[in-house]
DNA sequence: GGCGTTTCTCAGGCTATATTCAGGTTTATA
DNA sequence: TATAAACCTGAATATAGCCTGAGAAACGCC
């Protein structure tokens, strides 16, 4: 068995669907319900690898179903969603051990990476590297730190992420509409423009301390992150 | 079994008869229905290994059939096609996993590359390579790059396909009107004279690269992608 | 509550591309 | 060899796609 296992809980059956979609194209095998108790009974017996859990349940809160396993000694890391303006920060005292958490609307790329970061903390199994090096750029995804050539640059949130799925994708043309797509919310609804503005500001970062072009612009396709052969 | 199986679910009897046409043509077998019912009914049937769904349908929409079928455990990937200024259905999350889509009005020839790109990707078959080599001419499919005899051309995004066209029918004379129909979109009512002159740029960048006369003109009839034998 | 950061939009400038057209060249054939 | 059709290609043009700077709004942090 390699593809570690995931179970969804979320009362909204369009996040479901959002979540199932992009979780079994990374290559997770993925359950998913839509209450508390169903929760509780499914990871009972499928015994997950994690769990991304919604922290609003009809039936009951989400930290209620791990507290429930948990006295059932069944101990699985979890993922939490919340909405953005219900006490976020609550979660924050709620989460333990390997836990983490995040607010609605959310990037699938980035619950992806937040599930990767989850279970090799947690050891469930040898998720992927922490390290991501492709070419001249080496992304140390749990500390969020990128280094060009060796030398730090700073990111902000946005920056980082797409610079992420650009390397994950290198030498792939993405089209402006995949990239919305993975690395925006899932909620975004602006225009592509914003894309462009974002590449601008990662070449303005990145093309100094390099020798290449990394990014490059495909017209009319997208944008690709590309490697170079050595000489 | 060796065809793909494309199921494609559009409302407009016109466009459903030209991917028929099309998509068989290029080698898949082809189901194909009017309403978001139908293309649940057919697709737990027949199982295809593809959808090509058009997001506005009369019944229901296409993203609804798609939370249906994973509702079902039917895992299928998808195309979806679009209107391209139907702002409103900037669905969010379509291209989330293995699914593409594109806005209409597409070009054939696109529409069976972005399944093939989809089918590559899902691995539900035996990866058709992305590199295309016929003769000596390279394309990398994934980085949209061609090379003749190793040396990298660019090409704009109309050069482009109409090369891959000719290259997939190599040594098969293709009329002026079927390259219209294959390469440019389906609502393009241009003449064929534009093909001559893209034709013409492609020459013009491939052959000084080349011994030999690549694109040959069947005169009366068509142009043709020529392969030589080794001497 | 104020200040720097970040996100997002927009407009101006620029270049590549798509498309048409016209004049020149080749080819078939009568 | 004359003629017409088919073809080639350079030029002209509008437009699409892209880059970037500037600014407004939202955010986050002390």
């Amino acid at each position: 068995m390699k593809n570690p296992r995931v179970l969804i809980v979320d009362d909204e059956k369009n996040i479901r669907d959002l979540l199932e979609a992009g979780l079994k194209f990374a290559g997770f095998s993925v359950y998913s319900v839509g209450t508390g108790t169903e929760a509780v009974a499914v990871a009972e017996k499928a015994k997950p690898d994690i769990l991304v859990l919604d922290v609003m349940l009809p039936d009951q809160s989400g930290f209620s179903v791990t507290k429930k396993l948990r006295s059932m000694e069944i101990d699985i890391p979890v993922l939490f969603l919340s909405a953005r303006d219900d006490g976020a920060d609550k979660v924050t005292g709620l989460t333990v051990g390997g836990d983490d958490y995040m607010t609605k609307p959310f990037s699938i790329d980035e619950v992806i990476a937040r599930i990767n970061a989850i279970l090799r903390r947690t050891k469930k199994q040898e998720a992927q590297d922490s390290i991501l090096e492709v070419g001249e750029i080496k992304i140390n995804q749990d500390a969020h730190e990128v280094y060009v050539n060796g030398t730090e640059i700073e990111l902000s949130p946005t920056e980082y992420k797409l610079l992420r799925f650009l390397m994950t994708n290198a030498n792939r043309v993405m089209s402006k509409d995949q990239i919305l797509d993975h690395v925006w919310e899932y909620d975004f609804n602006g225009e592509q423009g914003i894309v462009e503005s974002y590449v601008s500001y990662l070449r303005k970062k990145i093309d100094p301390l390099s020798k290449n072009s990394l990014i490059q612009t495909k017209r009319g396709v997208g944008y690709m992150f590309r490697t170079f052969k050595e000489d």
